[in-house]
DNA sequence: CTGCTTATATGAGCTAAATCATTTTCGGCA
DNA sequence: TGCCGAAAATGATTTAGCTCATATAAGCAG
């Protein structure tokens, strides 16, 4: 018997849901599935885009390193994310490398048929454009932040991209927070201290929980007048 | 008689090459004409979406403004590529401003026709995730080198990008790389005379001729050890 | 419970790059 | 031609935040 209910898991992505039944199958039927345990590199920078990626359960993060070895983290993706895409539709080396965090299955599409599946249905290249646009605007925002912004508020602009998107309690280390923001974790810890005893944050090994998402908007936005 | 060949226009970019005269000829019904003088805003950061652009001709530049009001260039833009279409994706507001550097030329279609008239057009679809893809790509790579690089690798990195996409001659200034690599003026200066004495670069006011790009391309990669 | 690993915490200097200030050069134009 | 505004050049000073070093605490395996 299956593992995974593959056509369940395309269902509930954004991307696919607006596919019918038997199209779900057709697509289903093209996908194999692939586990990895945390830690583990689902593929590398640089490595031929031979497969499209939909994450079934688990969590992946997509990290790029600077030419000192310095990681930076692109973006962590949950249930039913979609990765990889851009070097599947460009056919270039995968600009980042992707690592699951935590035990993980993924369905794999194949770049060829994935793309031939997609020629036939416009509503899903609608999808993906709405997807990239999305990532796009995020990216671009970021770049912002971080060619013109101060260490605190990129840190709190990350915190609450985070929250905008995971709800107030976030599953992250200190240092996935710096190396999102683009610093280093002791200035990522200092940063958290301060907001600790402002009340603004509460936190346990590993997890963040946002209290005050009004002040955190704050630091994120004015000039540093605390 | 129109001033403006539109239906050309359309032709001679990358997302629109691929439709037949009928259709570039509907399409170009649907765009109307408007023009820009040097430092003329074509729209704002935060204005609501009604318009999607394609350049027929001049140079626009695409800006965001960090919180101090510090300037980052997040792109430069020429004849026949489009802007502005992340926001009328999604139907949120433009997120950066988009500014004519040059005397400018730009045909505007209505974010509703533009994305009806895309309904019926798959292949349009197709060639917009691509270029949707590419800029996904280049914003990732950006966002890394500006949280892991150095100022030098940056800049380094900056003008191989622009040479790239223009050849080796560079139309701008000193300030305008600095806003792109995220750094200030002064240091893009000082950067680009040591680039100067060392026979990389070559320029004029406003202009930088890349001598050497293979020189170049070793500073943008390896550790300073110059 | 005990030891071990990994996250969090905190202090003290150091340095890359920003800031501030002034000067020189270039190119268009009256 | 000579003037003027913008770009480029250069020096001096300051500082944010990185580095390095060391310490405490929390979870987990045996």
């Amino acid at each position: 018997m299956p593992s995974t209910d593959k056509a369940g898991v395309l269902k509930q992505s954004f991307t696919f849901s607006s596919l019918n039944e038997d199209e779900l199958a057709g697509l289903a039927g093209l996908a194999i599935e692939r586990s990895f345990v945390p830690g583990e590199f689902i593929f590398w920078d640089g490595d031929a885009p031979e497969w499209f990626y939909i994450i079934a359960e688990g969590r992946v993060k997509v990290v790029k390193h600077s030419s000192l070895g310095k990681e930076f983290i692109i973006a962590f993706f949950g249930s039913g994310e979609m990765f990889g895409e851009v070097a599947v539709f460009e056919d270039k080396p995968y600009p980042a490398s992707a690592q699951a965090v935590a035990e993980t299955k993924v369905l794999g599409i194949k770049r060829e048929d994935f793309l031939s599946f997609l020629a036939h249905r416009p509503q899903v290249a609608f999808r993906i454009i709405s997807v990239l646009g999305g990532r796009l605007r995020d990216a671009q925002s970021r770049l912002k932040d971080l060619a013109g912004e101060r260490v605190e508020q990129r840190l709190a602009q990350t915190l609450l991209m985070l929250s905008a998107k995971l709800g107030s309690t976030l599953p992250f280390t200190r240092q996935e927070i710096a190396d999102m923001a683009g610093t280093t974790t002791e200035t990522a810890i200092r940063f958290m201290s301060r907001l600790k005893d402002g009340g603004i944050i509460r936190s346990t090994r590993g997890k963040i929980i946002i209290l005050n998402e009004t002040k955190l908007r704050l630091l994120s936005e004015g000039p540093p007048q605390v």
